[in-house]
DNA sequence: CAATAATTGGCACTTTAGGATGAGCAGATA
DNA sequence: TATCTGCTCATCCTAAAGTGCCAATTATTG
């Protein structure tokens, strides 16, 4: 019963909390909007007393907003990725911009590891599957993105997730 | 006497040339800021007529700030690329940075073709040269290079390469 | 001119990659 | 409940990659 109801909540609460996560950098920037449009109304009777020339007011306000659009444009282009930790076979070059074009979840893991120069064997004692199943992954993203061997099946994902990156 | 005068011209000219070519985007966003300050004084008088509530004017600004900001942080962020061409086979990725790291001129060129994604009888037919040759010759800088496949060659050679150029 | 390096080519062999096909299980969905 | 998708694993086969070793010719260098 309890466990039920905890479990309940969970589906209620998640498409909110995806919701969230997806639109946060819009709602973030629409509040800092507000932030600021608030300060203007605070202040705005100042701007009256002339404690600032007017010129001096808008200039103020366009670099707070050409800063605030940076910052936007920067987040907004920039691909979601790690620095390449040398040794660490968690790095994420395509992350999860790859489903877009139909490579599931685990095609794209197997991708990762073979952006890292390994063998099927090594990919196989790295996600502790057998040698066969990383074949089978191999075969099908091979299929999904049009491409005739590993080199190529890189290249291509590199291409895909920088133009997602310039798209979006 | 003539050529010399061009000469000393183009020597005076090419320092200007360079700067604006290095700062065209600061100049550039410069003069677009100074024309919107430009077009807000022409404007200005309207403000108190009342054609427009200042919210509202406010919010107009903020915007074309805003997106100036955006494009400006995407032009600023955005990596210089080349488009690599599909079908040519004269596209160098390595130019004659591994010569350094004691890869013949040859070596560099097979590379290349490798890094097209190309299998080994492809390079053979593009370079008209054996397929044991090109095995010969991968085999040789791979060894150079200290890699185990061709994937981990591509990687080596941008990584020496990206710091070759950084370095200069 | 001799020595060295680069380039070319071969053969035999092992390892790895890749294609084709089939099958079973778990979870999600209509 | 049936269907679909993702993931797993297998077998068989061919092709490609890669290794080791050897050798000849040409270009470059001291």
């Amino acid at each position: 019963m309890y466990l039920e109801t905890v479990f309940l909540s969970c589906k209620i609460i998640a498409p909110f909390l995806f919701l969230y996560n997806m639109k946060k950098t819009i709602v973030l920037y629409g509040l800092a909007i507000a932030l600021i449009l608030l300060v203007i109304q605070v202040f705005q009777y100042q701007l009256f007393v002339k404690y600032i020339s007017f010129e001096v007011f808008i200039g103020i306000l366009a670099m707070i907003f050409t800063v605030i659009g940076v910052w936007f444009g920067i987040r907004w282009t920039s691909p979601k990725k790690t620095t390449i930790a040398k040794s660490s076979t968690k790095v994420l070059v395509f992350g999860d911009q790859l489903g877009s074009y139909g490579l599931s979840k685990r095609e794209t893991e197997i991708l990762e590891q073979i952006n890292l120069g390994k063998t099927n064997q090594e990919i196989a004692d790295e996600l502790f599957i057998s040698l066969s199943t990383v074949k089978s992954h191999v075969s099908n993203l091979f299929s999904k993105l049009d491409v005739k061997n590993r080199v190529q099946a890189i290249q291509k994902a590199k291409e895909l997730t920088n133009t997602a990156s310039t798209k979006v």
